[in-house]
Formats: structure tokens, sequence, C-alpha cells
DNA sequence: GCCCAAGGTTACAAAAAGGGAACTGCCATG
DNA sequence: CATGGCAGTTCCCTTTTTGTAACCTTGGGC
């Protein structure tokens, strides 16, 4: 287990200005914590994907929760929509720069939880059992 | 705004291995990217807190999330719950090593999260106009 | 003419998350 | 003897999130 770290090494500047009421943590981690915001992320960080590349790129979302998924994302500013009047319009979905910018921190949570994530389940176990 | 990062720096090593059915990044999230859990984490790097004093710490939590979200962190090996049988019994939640981990990338996503709220606000807000 | 793909929307149902208030047991203080 | 702090638990209700299924439009291939 590689999960011990020097605590020098975590910098929180939120602690001295947090506000409850307007509370940018949650305004970020409610968007980025969901189902299945974090797996769209991860898919638009290689490339820019269709609306039916994700479909399969995610294979058990469905069309409603896809859609509502990637709007929300764009409300925040995380990706692009773009339609090309193809015949069939096609529609490309593609990080913004502040996508790939929120990527960078995010990618190391998510990195985090694939080493870490057999640690977790053996906790887990070890409390059910208590 | 410094949204601009080279796409280099990012390194999914998560992309290969992905398995929907048994996902790292949702059982990870799914506790961390609660209402209330990145809270309690970010009070407790500071320091091992007593059950009141997180109340306090966090003062729109009711006694009843702050017992469940505490105990979901603790079923998953991030907080330690410890009583001492003082006169009225203490009960003191800290970090454990994994916990102490995890805010090392968690810490990058809440204080990108401070960086960049004002600009994810006003995407919102050119979004709703539209 | 029929069916399919793309890119959705809408209505409805189920499940999960969160909130409010009350109640507990123990001990201490005034 | 009443009050208050600590550390919760329990019940019930509301809100939010997610899922299921059906429907829509435009255009192309057979």
């Amino acid at each position: 287990m590689d999960a011990r770290v020097s605590s020098q090494a975590i910098r929180l500047d939120i602690l001295e200005t947090l506000d409850f009421n307007n509370c940018p943590v949650r305004d970020v981690m409610g968007q980025i914590g969901g189902k299945w915001a974090p797996l769209l992320l991860i898919s638009l960080s290689e490339r820019p994907y269709r609306f039916s590349d994700l479909r399969r790129s995610v294979p058990d979302i469905s069309q409603r929760m896809l859609t509502q998924t990637l709007r929300d994302l764009e409300r925040d500013g995380f990706v692009a929509r773009t339609v090309y009047p193809t015949k069939p319009p096609s529609v490309e979905y593609a990080l913004t720069p502040l996508g790939r910018s929120l990527l960078v921190p995010l990618s190391g949570v998510i990195n985090w939880a694939e080493s870490n994530h057999e640690a977790v389940r053996a906790a887990r176990i070890r409390y059910d059992a208590a």
C-alpha cells in the first residue's frame, strides 16, 4: 500500500476562505460527482466524440442520461457542442479549455481511484464484517 | 483565466482498463461526491475532530447527515473512529493513511474548484441566457 | 414503401439522497 | 431537580437523480 504520504504535500487554500452558502466545492463536485459525468469526461479527454460514439463508448448509459449529462457539462463550460450540417446532421462534443484544465486535477483523483480501489473494497469488507 | 493547459499533462491510465461493471471511478467518486463528504475531509485534513467539533465546523449539516457521512467514510477506510472512555465519552474522527493519500489528488480538484468557480458560474449564466 | 441511423424529447416510475424533529442514555453543573 | 452537552438513533417526509419506454424528424438504402 502506497497510501502513506507526508501531510506537507497537501495544500488546501480553500480552508481560509470557504463560504458554505456559495460553495465552489459543491458547485464543481456536484457536476463531476454524478454517475456519468466522470466517464464522459474521460472519454472526451481522448478526442472529440459524436453523440452515438459516446453511447458506444459508455455502453450502459441511456440516451436520456447521455443527453442530460452532456447538457450539464456544456452548461458549466466543460464541453462544447458543435452541430455540423451534414446529410444526417452530426453533433460533436469536445472538451473546452476549461474542461481540459479540470481534467488535470481530476485525472489525479481518477488515477488514485484506480490504484486504491482494492484498498477501499478491502476496508468495506472489514467494516461490514464487524 | 488560466484554464489553458497542454493536453500532454494529462495521463489517464484508466482508459485501457476501465471495467464498467466494477468501476473504481464510481466507487470512489460515489463517496467523495456526496454533499458533505468533501467538506468533512477538508476539515479532517487539518486535524482530528470530535463529533460536536465537526458539527460546529460545518454549520449547516444535520446530526443525521454527519453521522451517516462519517460512517460511510469510515467504512471506506478514509476515516478512523476512536472512542475515548472519558466521563462523557468522547469520539474522535481522524484521517487514516488511506484518507490522507486520497486528499493529495482531491485537494487538487478542490483548489481547481476554488480557482475556477467564477468561470463555471459565468458559463452557466451564458448558457441560461441562450 | 419500409426500415434504419442520427440525435434527440417527453412522460412516467423507481430509487437514492437528503432534511426535520423527536427521542435516547449518560453524566455534570447550578 | 431541571438544564445542558455529548454522541448518537429512529421515523417520516420531500427532493433529486436515475432508469424505462415510447415517440419524433430528416434522410438514405433496398
